[in-house]
DNA sequence: GCTTGACCCTGCCGTGACGTCTACGTCTGT
DNA sequence: ACAGACGTAGACGTCACGGCAGGGTCAAGC
């Protein structure tokens, strides 16, 4: 039996049982004056045997270890593992797909990128037209989100949902965003900076500051800074002053 | 903001950032005298933004795609062939968990290799104990079975099937196997061949010879012929024989 | 005898999303 | 002055093959 009878036999093709000797799975049968190989139906048995391990979803070097135990010794603590392994692929599958389907289901997706649901919820809320500054602080809530972790997510979505309960709140995140615009070119020591400091540390959620990774590196936050014009940075400067004596 | 910062804020390694910048998915920043990066917030949010697709399974030749249209135009349509590619990866992994648990369940795992948990069945009725040649004809079943294309599969099956019901027909099939285990050092022309052929020609069941892939290669039945001793082949060759004439 | 086409051979590059390592320059604190 | 933590560029490894280059071999038909 040459090559390519003994592939089409088992149903593979030529170039994986070329592959399975280069690895050492597949013993290399009798060579042809010509060079060609000649398999007797050992080779095909074998082959096969393979072939029903890998599509199990066993990796060749798991099969490798199978065949090589004589009595297929430990196959039962193999396949149990991959069994787990599956296990755990489908449940993060299933998760991707609920998001997924999370973010069609909304019908409209932000250019920002896909948030993850939750938090779109929370900004819906919070969406202002024609607002440069809502339109950063989105930017960079969904920032702080993507970088932080499940634990820290949390403490922040919690801060934002309770905050956003209250309409009180999310009119005086409104007039902290108008006041903030009003500042885009003006200078650091305007009067209207300590006003809008104020009206923006009343809106600051306690958890949000200390949840994210904001306070953690000073090259984000100058970065964040030199995003802002530079009345705008003042104001942020002396609400996290503000916030810091809470 | 250094690369290590930026890296830090959004929950990646270095690696991970230069390699986008590597792609083109990621605009290089400025650089320092010295060379090194200088990020500012804008990056920030382009390398969250990336993050988000790619943890939906996006690939990072789509998340490019995705980026550079615009408006997000086509994003809705990517996620949904993103959806059925996940639908479809779930469902394997859910086929491939139902064939290990039958596999587990079944306690017993046989040497062969595992067999599809069909046949596995079938066979288990057919076993005799040291029988070199039931051993021999088990493995030839796995094989074509492993080999055969999924109609093939079902004629293979469904013919032995209905052979098995028959305790007439496994009889005969034992008998088969001991008239051929006592030819094993025989020669062609013993007299007991005959009768072995005619026994043998009984137990095949109509449907099993044109389901698999016997029929088709030349080299596969050489080398079938070859793995038996003489008179062993020569009931094989007389049976098909007989059959051929049916 | 020559070509055509179907096989076979070896060996190397490409896939995806980075991790890991080499080999080096740079900044910061003591 | 030196250690240790940063940064730079570039190359190789992962996994199970697919695909291609650049050949050789063999049967059949002209």
């Amino acid at each position: 039996m040459r090559i390519g009878e003994l592939a089409a036999a088992v149903g593979v093709t030529t170039r994986t049982v070329r592959h399975y000797h280069h690895l050492g799975l597949l013993p290399e049968p009798e060579r042809l004056a010509n060079g060609y190989r000649t398999y007797t139906l050992r080779h095909a048995v074998v082959l096969a045997r393979i072939r029903r391990l890998t599509e199990l979803g066993l990796g060749l070097t798991e099969v490798r270890d199978v065949l090589a135990d004589d009595a297929g010794k430990d196959l039962t603590e193999v396949l149990t593992e991959l069994d787990e392994d599956l296990a755990r692929q489908e449940a993060a599958i299933r998760e991707r797909r609920q998001r997924l389907r999370a973010l069609l289901d909304a019908g409209e997706l932000p250019a920002e990128g896909p948030f993850s649901p939750e938090l779109a919820g929370l900004l819906a809320t919070l969406s202002v037209e024609d607002s440069p500054m809502a339109a950063k602080d989105r930017e960079i809530l969904a920032l702080v989100d993507t970088g932080a972790s499940p634990r820290e997510r949390e403490r922040l979505l919690s801060a934002l949902r309770g905050a956003l309960e209250d309409p009180d709140m999310v009119a005086r995140t409104r007039e902290a965003y108008a006041l903030l615009d009003a500042l885009a070119d003006a200078s650091p020591d305007d009067p209207r900076v300590k006003q809008a400091a104020r009206t923006l540390a009343d809106c600051v959620p306690a958890g949000v500051l200390t949840g994210g990774r904001l306070p953690d590196h000073d090259g984000f936050l100058r970065a964040l800074y030199a995003d802002f014009g530079p009345a705008q940075a003042e104001v942020i400067r002396r609400t996290l002053l503000i916030l810091e004596e809470r």
